[in-house]
DNA sequence: TTGAAAGCGGTACCAG
DNA sequence: CTGGTACCGCTTTCAA
């Protein structure tokens, strides 16, 4: 079924059949009618890659993620899809998990479907991609990477900052022997957390102890945990990278009998949804999703906002959130 | 940057170039590389539009779910698209909400873009729907919905059976008095847990309640929890509709001091990952997630697995999966 | 109010 | 091995 199928049966010209689908007032009533009738009964869709061919426009925004499994991309790509759609755009989504090259694959589909914008919110992520992006002719926006440039916008969050926050928090309640749950793979974001960890660490003449889970599931964080507690370290605080892997070390500690806060702290990241109903509930560091999908829409559409920020870079703030799996460092025994 | 330009600039003609773009052999190396070269200094990516115009296939799968945000959704998804990727096809995603307008509008998209085939995997379906649905030439697969249509294959799940299992478990444990907290929305899948709940309940002369939560959040099972408690029915077993919701009613039994299962026993159902990790781990029902996903796209992509189950009704089995939030009915004191 | 025709960027078939 | 060209289905002037 194309426009000319249903012209031809309602006896009008393919403009016009055109020009109902889309709308347009200058149509009678009457002739707008029959017309509409014909496209019901003939089951019409319109094509849509015809359409912005035609067009020209594409009024559908790119977003690339990491990981959907992760809350956090996950709510940034809703938020962000949320307000694609209630501005009367579309919205693709692609999950790189965490691999370069279905992060290029993803950007080559972006592109080639001619996106309004497009925003990248991956943790992984090559120069030579950047450099590729900053050459292209449509805005994109990043979420954490390093470099900007001319029609890129960087919006990004101080890690180091966050990280800072928890420590002085955690020094504050009395802990000194402090172990940190790294993510297997070197991503800036997450090295950034570790190294903020260690430096500050080092800086309070604290004893520090890193491990790295070895994958992203709840099972790699339990096994980290059980490592680190065989390794004879007895931290009275565990930081995590992240909130997911934060409920894998609680149950485990659970598992082995060790009481949280009342033993052992327990941290988090992100503030996922999540993090409000473990047992018990994660102290943790929020990251503004929310903001960040709104300022990453904001830059890729035009938007009533005045002024574009494409270009620049935007910071955004940490927040240092209490709950209860964190308490005063158990006295020495 | 289209093929003509980059055409005019290698000195070759258009067909040439469409030819390097996609591999053709017949063309000289020579001519090849030096077209190669402009391809990428004035770095031209395919208008895909044009293309699956052009060519009338789009080599893409189109995926419909009621909610991202919920793992079984999300998790069904992704292995379509792991599926698509591995076979040399893309994925489009749209979560409804649960808002059949919202479904619609994603139906159309879809058709719009001519994609292969689409997996409806919501929870909501209107009959208008579905027939509209299936009277599309493209392949459609449901998850869920009660009617088939001609190239329409609907897989199923017998939820009655999956509730009955964990029911008779319960029972053989000693439970009698049971609540079953159910969904805020009247879904299909979700109302026909709750009279499978309902029918067992009464066929065994057993004390049931069942309330609903106001939404999909955590806050909403926590208070539907407590709204529970309040009421005095005094259950010494919780029954939820989904995992995602048992996890909240565990939080709000751990913050009223009540041990799961000693004084309460709690399932929930799905088995979504996060239930191997609770506090205790839940009991529940697995959903073969994998298996609904591989089904579905089976039935939409051609394949080399012979005949096509296009039009059939497919019937896939939930699985008691017991863990610890379950255990013997506490003795009435 | 309505219609005709020129693209949009590719694909694919037919010649050479 | 390379080029010419007729569409694909729709948007968008320009006329009528």
């Amino acid at each position: 079924m194309k426009l000319a199928d249903i012209a031809e049966r309602a006896g009008v010209s393919l403009t016009t059949v055109s020009r109902v689908v889309n709308g347009d007032r200058n149509v009678k009533s009457s002739t707008r009618a029959r017309v509409q009738r014909t496209m019901d009964e003939l089951n019409y869709y319109p094509n849509l890659h015809a359409r912005s061919l035609a067009g020209g426009n594409s009024k559908t925004i790119g977003v690339l993620v990491s990981n959907l499994d992760n809350p956090f991309f996950l709510d940034i790509y809703r938020k962000i899809d949320n307000l694609a759609q209630r501005n009367g755009y579309d919205s693709v989504v692609s999950a790189t998990h965490y691999d370069p090259d279905r992060l290029r694959a993803g950007i080559q589909s972006m592109i080639g479907r001619r996106v309004a914008g497009i925003a990248v919110v991956v943790s992984e992520m090559e120069p030579h991609i950047v450099e590729e992006l900053s050459k292209v002719e449509i805005p994109v926006v990043f979420y954490d990477v390093g470099r900007g440039g001319k029609r890129v916008t960087n919006i990004r969050l101080d890690y180091t900052k966050g990280m800072r926050q928890l420590l002085e928090y955690l020094f504050a309640l009395g802990h000194r022997r402090m172990a940190f749950i790294s993510y297997p793979l070197p991503l800036q974001s997450t090295e950034e957390r570790r190294t903020a960890f260690l430096e500050m660490m080092a800086a309070h003449a604290a004893p520090a102890h890193v491990i790295s889970a070895s994958s992203d599931e709840f099972a790699s964080s339990r096994e980290a945990a059980r490592e680190l507690l065989r390794a004879g370290f007895e931290p009275t605080a565990i930081l995590c990278v992240n909130d997911l892997m934060a409920v894998g070390v609680l149950k485990e500690l659970s598992e082995q009998g060790i009481s949280v806060p009342r033993q052992i702290s327990v941290t988090g990241y992100d503030n996922i949804p999540l993090s409000q109903v473990t047992i018990p509930a994660l102290t943790t560091i929020h990251i503004p999703r929310e903001e960040i999908a709104q300022l990453a829409f904001d830059v890729l559409v035009p938007g009533r906002t005045g002024s574009s920020k494409l270009g620049q870079e935007i910071l955004v703030e940490p927040e240092l959130i209490v709950r209860q799996s964190t308490g005063l460092a158990p006295v020495k025994s």
